[in-house]
DNA sequence: TAACGAAGTTAGATTAATCTAACAAATTTT
DNA sequence: AAAATTTGTTAGATTAATCTAACTTCGTTA
């Protein structure tokens, strides 16, 4: 039977290497600090998910997700996202409030549970943030996308998801009058910090490079 | 903060001094009985339960929960019940079912998710088993109730809720043709061992007391 | 009331998940 | 290439929740 933690462990496996451009191994250390773990439980715990056949990793060398492990992190990474829909939709959650307890809910382990939870749902496919929702079968709906930071002055895009999940974030960037579909237009950016001026329904704000980084957009 | 093993040990003893028609203090061994502990597990988490003052109890002493300790058993309570009535009610859950994914599900902390779970579903007063729910200051609604054991022979009474929650219980009340609110009739009970001759929508069946002892009518 | 069986407790071990502190290897910088 | 920095590992301790085996106390019955 897996644990929560392992749970937890195998998601941000799977976030770190499979959903992160450009990047399909992870280090300790980054699983750690992701985890809010010192290196030497990650390390721990790494072992055990070694043994388990969850990962592939040798000491001193990079982790892998294995193709159980993958599928592991997959279901728990679809049952995060459709709780957070539940939440959103059915309950009169913010979309700054829904992962916190999702965190939680995505560890209840019952098969017709997220079956008919989906069902419930209607088969949303993105989640309150603009995350793909995997389907039964752990595949998930990819879309193009880009961060806001790459999109060229004088262009106008769609926000489509968010990268940081954390509320401090996202009440952030509701206070910028944004929201998924937003359109955004790039009034202008600084060569030295890569800051840009933006402007959402008629209203200009100025926002550093860091936050341009986490706004998906297309 | 309380763990769910604390959160589990609370609503046993909740359901042992506070639920059990006359009695209001427990054992340690029939408290690790019904969370299928050893007593020296249950000795062992009793300990810190007293320390934390939410029971009171001295060695070799009997068991009761503190005003605290009553309030987080309650609590626990409401959520379970709340969460298979969700199940029961949107998920297409039977009502044997759902138990075991409520027994994980009310350990899910999120004060607003209770308060707007409790709204989603419109205020229920019962859970799919005929038990009263909670409300948010922790009252609970009684309702005067015997079991079918104590009924006459030739009275007809009506099934309000059933005592033990498991799933092969509920199978076979179904079997009997019996549900929330069906009619039952005495039709005759032998003297030696309390079994019973019942009829439910015409068709009559025999049950002994255990059962009877497990079905609450008024 | 003494003995017996039931109920309850204690001591010591185990497992999972975490930590700190010290150490080792790998990578980057000078 | 040596030094410095970063990254990763080990050893040993801690906490929560559980177990088994042995022991103690209580309550009932002969
Ligand atoms: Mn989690
Ligand atoms: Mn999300
Ligand atoms: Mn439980
Ligand atoms: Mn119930």
């Amino acid at each position: 039977m897996i644990s929560q933690a392992e749970e937890n462990y195998l998601k941000a496996l799977f976030h770190l290497t499979n959903e992160m451009q450009g990047k399909i191994e992870a280090g300790t250390n980054e699983l750690a600090e992701i985890l809010d773990v010192k290196p030497a439980t990650a390390n721990n715990m790494l072992k055990k998910l070694k043994e388990k056949e969850w990962v592939s990793y040798e000491k001193y060398g990079k982790i892998t997700l294995t193709d159980k492990g993958k599928s592991l992190a997959v279901e728990t990474v679809r049952k995060h996202r459709l709780w957070e829909t539940f939440l959103y939709e059915k309950l009169n959650f913010t979309w700054d409030e829904v992962h916190e307890v999702a965190e939680q809910l995505e560890h209840i382990k019952s098969d017709k549970l997220v079956q008919q939870l989906e069902r419930f749902l209607d088969f949303p496919e993105t989640d309150p943030h603009g995350d793909p929702i995997p389907n039964a079968k752990g595949e998930i709906k990819f879309v193009n996308r880009k961060t806001l930071a790459e999109v060229e002055v004088g262009k106008t895009c769609k926000l489509i998801s968010v990268k940081d999940n954390s509320s401090s974030f996202l009440q952030y960037v509701v206070k910028l009058g944004l929201g998924l579909s937003s359109k955004i237009k790039i009034i202008s950016r600084q060569d030295f910090d890569g800051s840009m001026e933006i402007e959402v329904n008629k209203v200009r704000s100025s926002i550093s490079k860091k936050v341009a980084q986490n706004l998906f957009v297309v």
